[in-house]
DNA sequence: GATGAATGAGATTTCATTCAT
DNA sequence: CATGAATGAAATCTCATTCAT
């Protein structure tokens, strides 16, 4: 809100200093990564943009193009910061269990040293209608066939070929969302280590397919089963 | 993007009938739900909800205030319905197991018959700064402790009274999101029906949790230990 | 520029009266070509037309559209009313001469009436690249074209059937920019009476149709033309 | 429309080699003419200009000043060129019909070569409110006038003393909107050559004109003059 | 001399909200 | 009660213009 600009000579705002165009670009898009994060998409004005990045606005339009193009390119770096931190850590010639840990680890200290990152990367999945969503869906797509497929070298490692088709996906569905919230809980409770939020998460995954994988998946019992009925038959 | 603006069509509206207030209110909130649904709480405007609804705009002030009290009210109004779809399949007194798939048959059939009322209340979850944010998250925590009690029980049961203090809550909020997760997916795959998702979230959490509870749940070995260290110490 | 909205009573603008949207519609069309008039397409600002029209801006949306819109609705009106106004005094009975005659009267009759009208649809023709310059240009070509069909009537009357095919067109097409010239001409000399105006371009238009469509149209001489090379043939 | 971005482009444009002034001012010119013809005053973007003549910005204005000083040099070198062009072709020596003759050829020929400045100065003529209307309409009766003069040598010539004393100046007025129309025309029927359009606006002319001062004016008929009344008797 | 970098000011458009019938 | 009519305020984006290197 105040006008933090170092050197405000007595007067008025001064003239930002000239710099190359690599260096504006980093500074507004931290901004607008900033910015997204705590308001949202809509709720984010190009003038709080502009105001944290200390810059004007005409050098947001002629750097980086409008709000839509602007926060496109935030997905994009931050995905791609994100894919990379954790693509840093994994060691594709390891044992898919270790990979997993691995990438789990990668995951949230990611979270922990860029939580508008995440937060912009995670929160504004859904705006439907959005000519962007297209990018965030897609991007999340992409991290969880990638999770897929881990899942299914785990299995076929485990000598497990009967693990049914189409059951890779959902499952590593259920695994990103689980770190999502987890990652979400973790806002509330910045006493836990990384490390051991990476253990939970790992158990939550690990234990359960483990369990998938041999076989001894869970299935209702028939008094279980006769408890509910498919509600679209009610309510048709 | 729809052209909104009024025309000067001769067939006129004809005012609309006395109505009771009750029937008006849910007509508003139905209408808003869907609005907020598709469009979220920024994009969406009053002037789409109150044409949707069929009702004018000083009538929903008058009835259910401002944007944001009416936001609030939807949200309140579906988080009821979600946990009351939910409470009403569960029985406290059958074991937890069977509680917890109950419950996650409710959750699914909810969402399977109200697409709209679930996305309100999952995909606007982070709009921080907002004043009904903490509307949202209350919810979500509630439901989280909730299930956290579930879980705390099942392990009770099973005799199993280690169960380290703490560890239940971050569970839970795992289990939401794997939840949330797969509903998500399953917008994009309808095709799938309710009790299959209920058993795909019931085999993530149980059989991970079964493992757990009973003490074997997984741990690093000291290999996979060394391998990674907190991100804060080194770029700090 | 000063608030000349009747009732300023006391403090502040007090809110324009509740007035039919008709009325409204009219009220802001009038503005607008006054403004549009004075200034051009692009150097007319929505807030001069909402504070001469003595209305809100948001009003203008709502009724008439965006800026584009609202310029094509003024371009319509006044066109229609244009036409309407020739065509009321035109007598297709009547021998094509005297169809001229009167027709050009009434098109001065209407600039003269008009002045705004008249600047909106004439100087306003050519700003290229502008998504409503179709709109003009055809209304234009529609003039010409109909006027083309007159002289063409005229010289059959005239029992001069060997008037060459495509001669028409041109010719209507400096015939009205005649018209529009001494119209403009005539913004500088008010104190000229329409008939006086009318009388002159009927006799350029006259005198010169009438010696063409009798077959003495005048050509040049072989010693002048010789004296000029088509310029391309130098410049390529 | 455009994307106008700067683009990073590793291969940089190789700042322009010093050239003397007189050069630098022609490109921006040239540039500038081209930019007002396509889009108009207000359209025309000084970094489209810029952009066109491959100069930076700096330079324009260091050179020829803001946007209006700019347009204001287009009209006067244009407008020269566009005089010259003509008196290049006409001899004072010859009878008068001729030098008319010669003179429409002259401007056909200029107008074919150079269609933009020909858009400028035409296209433009009724902006007014801005400070360069008055170049405009300066130049276009500097035009008229000089034809003016033209017509009444010419009736001279024929011996026609009598030739009412204001007659020309509208009637030159006429001949050079008819012109500008006929070259519109043009513009859409390239096909057309050069004589050919001179031909017509000659025969327009002068056909007309020589009746005219011949003493042949048409007149209405009683009949046709009784048709119609002055419109502002009866709206007043 | 030449330019990339920078900005104040203003344009269009939309939206939540309220008055007056 | 119910609504069409009305607006203040703010958002996005562009443009002419000027420093400072």
């Amino acid at each position: 809100m105040t006008d933090n600009r170092a050197e405000s000579n007595g007067d008025r705002p001064a003239r930002a200093k000239r710099l190359p165009r690599a260096v504006r670009e980093r500074q507004i898009l931290d901004a607008a990564v900033a910015v997204f994060s705590q308001r949202g998409y809509h709720a984010a004005s190009m003038d709080e943009i502009s105001e944290v990045a200390g810059i004007s606005k005409p050098m947001i339009y002629a750097y980086l193009g409008a709000k839509e193009e602007l926060f496109a390119a935030c997905i994009q770096r931050e995905a791609t910061r994100l894919v990379e931190a954790i693509a840093g850590v994994v060691d594709e010639s390891l044992p898919p269990r270790e990979q997993l840990w691995r990438g789990i680890q990668g995951f949230f200290a990611f979270v922990a040293d860029n939580r508008d990152s995440w937060r912009v990367l995670h929160r504004q999945a859904g705006t439907q209608g959005e000519p962007f969503a297209a990018e965030l869906t897609a991007g999340r797509k992409r991290a969880i066939s990638v999770i897929g497929l881990l899942l299914e070298h785990a299995a076929q490692a485990q000598g497990v070929g009967s693990f049914a088709e189409g059951q890779t996906e959902p499952l590593a569905a259920g695994l990103v969302g689980a770190g999502e919230s987890l990652a979400d809980w973790w806002l509330d409770h910045p006493e836990e280590t990384p490390k051991a939020m990476s253990g939970r998460l790992m158990n939550l995954v690990w234990m359960g397919f483990g369990n998938l994988v041999q076989g001894t998946g869970w299935r209702p019992s028939q008094a279980e089963d006769a408890g509910l009925q498919r509600s679209d038959e009610v309510s048709a």
